[in-house]
DNA sequence: TCAGCCGCATTTTTT
DNA sequence: ATGCGGCTGA
């Protein structure tokens, strides 16, 4: 064991300090946007590390892969180690987002009541609504949109309740047909041996709160556990931290109400403004010195969220200089709109010598990014799209992804039945359906039904094309299983590309086909990763992933601002600074709308530009647009608004 | 089984 | 505008 490296605290201010080596209890950090709370998280440990504490008790949570990854580095770089080196106290450490972690530990508990085995694999919302289009159809419920069953499935989850919980709890005809499609649902998914996303952590929380030995195994286990984000914690969460420090009550956790902005996704701000009220002996620490932006941006800042009813109210303060005003300008339509950005960004390059890493461009949703892009590549300003589409997801990575979980399960239905029909050769949705029913009432095993479909008793009903390719699929699929313990998986999964005929069969000429083929190679790309035998981490790491490796570049950023929130950037651009997109116009909660602003404005450092078009086009039609109420709410003297452009 | 056509909804947002 | 799901005819 290497001694860590003694840890400097001077740098810290007065309440940092407080926050890194206040006693192990329950400790509420309230840390407002760009007050060094990623700094003090890491210190923290470092701090715990330092008073000998064993790192193998010491769980830290994030919500993000690149939190995790991020907190990783910076710890590694305050220990004076190397990120992944197996000797330092980091390779015993658990850090990683709340999904990841809690994965983990369900494979290790008894799921004998869940009926899935610990060898699970994970569905995404893509693979979930499938399934709920299934049990839709089963049910001759056409009626039901599968958009507002999975919402009310997941919001069930989040809230901790299973199909008999929202059975029970269902006060009309509607909630109660939502109830017993959750059940069927849930019934789908472990006859798949797969979970949800949401069931990675409503699972070990049941399994922690029914079984007092797991649980205070687990609780002895953690002596430590740091929460990053705390405001965006749901329900379930929150009674997992409660378990997990249920023995040694050591639960530090460090949020801003202020920048709570996933509600939709089940957070509950209550879990951060009644901290005190779970953990009566709770100590609260506030940081509020902000190390990032001008005064201009943070007075701006300020003033946006005190129009906010609920909240703690706190003012950011910070030593820097005023800077410059606020840009806020007024184009045309969305394409004046992109090209204005793409200008003040060559000037600000050019003339200023800002590199383009640090320049970025938020927006309220990812269809804005369309017209943006066009500018952007149109004006030679290399940028990319964070968020957006997954790459994991996108239609050729799962078709090739799908065959790799059809050789790890055999009763990962999903998976099976788009391996099965891409590319296309003959096996079609009928003779899916044959294969499903089959294997649904024989132990859900694909392996079988496509053997009876081969030479058993299914093979009378199958066409003899599709009897062909069923055999030739199988042999391949076996032959893959049986390697899939020992090989390289990147081995494994050129096996697959060539022998599937995936990578012809989007080699069709079109101009999606080269990126599609590129996509793909990629895949085989982040394979090279992983050491032989590690098939099934790969297709774990990937179910929680939804970026694939994205090279630093010297380009300028483009995101939503749900994505932005933890990064920071000398010059910001927020785009679409209009009602209906600011707030959202099919949004309930306005308040959170704004801290979605607000989280946007405080990302910036030194340069924060507004932008608002006057006219934009929604599905080809074009309807003027009002400037977003929220600009309105910032003090005018720190703008400096730019002559609108007519039309 | 599948290509091609039509009608319709879509664009809110970590994992 | 575009892409998806569903339907139809070969």
């Amino acid at each position: 064991m290497i001694t860590p490296r003694p840890l400097d605290l001077s740098a810290l201010n007065p309440a940092q300090r407080e926050a890194v080596t206040v006693p192990p209890g329950p400790v509420l950090v309230f840390a407002g946007a760009g007050s060094g709370k990623t700094r003090c998280l890491t210190h923290r440990i470092a701090w715990l590390l330092g008073q000998g504490v064993d790192p193998a008790g010491i769980l830290a949570i994030t919500f993000t892969n690149k939190a995790a990854r991020e907190m990783r580095e910076r710890l590694a770089g305050l220990l004076g180690v190397l990120p992944e080196d197996p000797n330092s106290p980091l390779a015993s450490m658990r850090i990683g987002t709340f999904h990841a972690q809690f994965m983990r530990l369900l494979r290790t508990m008894p799921l004998d009541e869940f009926g899935i085995t610990s060898r699970f694999r994970v569905y995404d919302e893509d693979d979930s609504e499938r399934v709920v289009k299934q049990a839709l159809s089963d049910a001759g419920a056409a009626d039901l949109k599968p958009d507002a069953v999975v919402d009310a499935i997941s919001t069930w989850k989040n809230l901790g309740l299973q199909p008999d919980d929202a059975l029970a709890r269902a006060s009309d005809a509607r909630e109660y047909r939502l109830a017993n499609l959750y059940a069927a649902y849930q019934i789908k998914l472990a006859a798949s041996d797969a979970v949800d996303f949401d069931d990675l952590l409503l699972l070990p929380m049941l399994a922690l709160s029914r079984d007092n030995a797991l649980r205070s195994k687990w609780a002895s286990r953690f002596r430590h556990v740091l929460v990053d984000e705390f405001q965006d914690t749901n329900a379930v969460q929150l009674e997992l931290l409660k378990q997990l420090s249920s023995v040694h009550r050591s639960l530090w956790v460090v949020g801003d109400d202020s920048q709570s902005i996933y509600s939709w996704r089940g957070a509950q701000v209550e879990n951060i403004l009644s901290f005190e009220e779970s953990f009566p002996d709770a100590r609260r620490i506030v940081l509020d010195q902000n190390y990032r932006s001008t005064t201009t941006i943070l007075n701006a800042a300020n003033q946006l969220i005190t129009a906010n009813s609920r909240g703690i109210a706190k003012k950011l303060w910070s030593s820097h200089g005023a800077g410059h005003g606020i840009v806020f300008k007024r184009l045309i339509d969305e394409d004046n709109e992109a090209l204005f950005i793409v200008r003040e960004m060559r000037r600000l390059h050019v003339q200023l010598g800002v590199s383009y890493e640090k320049m970025a461009i938020l927006m309220r949703k990812n269809s804005q990014s369309r017209a943006l892009e066009a500018k952007l590549s149109l004006g030679g300003v290399p940028y990319r799209v964070i968020g957006g589409v997954k790459f994991w997801t996108r239609v050729e990575v799962k078709d090739l992804v799908s065959w790799l979980r059809a050789i790890v399960s055999p009763r990962d239905g999903m998976a099976w039945s788009r391996a099965l029909s891409k590319p296309k050769r003959g096996i079609g949705a009928a003779s899916i359906e044959k294969l499903a029913e089959y294997a649904a009432s024989h132990g859900n095993d694909w392996v079988a039904a496509c053997s009876a479909a081969v030479s058993g008793e299914l093979a009378v009903t199958m066409r003899a094309a599709a009897r062909e390719q069923l055999s030739q699929f199988i042999l391949l699929r076996n032959g893959w299983a049986n390697e899939a313990g020992s090989v390289e998986p990147q081995q494994l999964i050129r096996r697959v590309l060539s022998s599937s005929h995936l990578l012809e069969s989007y080699d069709d000429g079109s101009d999606t086909s080269q990126r599609r083929q590129d996509n793909l190679a990629e895949v085989v790309n982040a394979a090279g990763a992983y050491e032989p035998g590690q098939l099934e981490r790969m297709l774990d790491e990937v179910a929680l992933s939804s970026e694939a490796d994205n090279e630093a570049k010297e380009a300028v950023s483009v995101m939503t601002m749900h994505a932005a929130k933890g990064l920071e950037f000398p010059v910001v651009f927020i785009c679409g600074c209009e009602a209906g997109i600011l707030p959202m116009i099919n949004s309930d909660d306005v308040e959170e709308e704004r801290r979605l602003f607000y989280v946007g404005i405080t990302r910036a450092q030194r340069l924060l530009y507004l932008t608002a078009a006057a006219q934009r086009s929604t599905w080809g039609k074009t309807s003027p647009q009002a400037v977003s109420p929220f600009v309105r709410e910032l003090p005018a003297d720190l703008l400096t608004k730019l002559p609108a452009d007519r039309a």
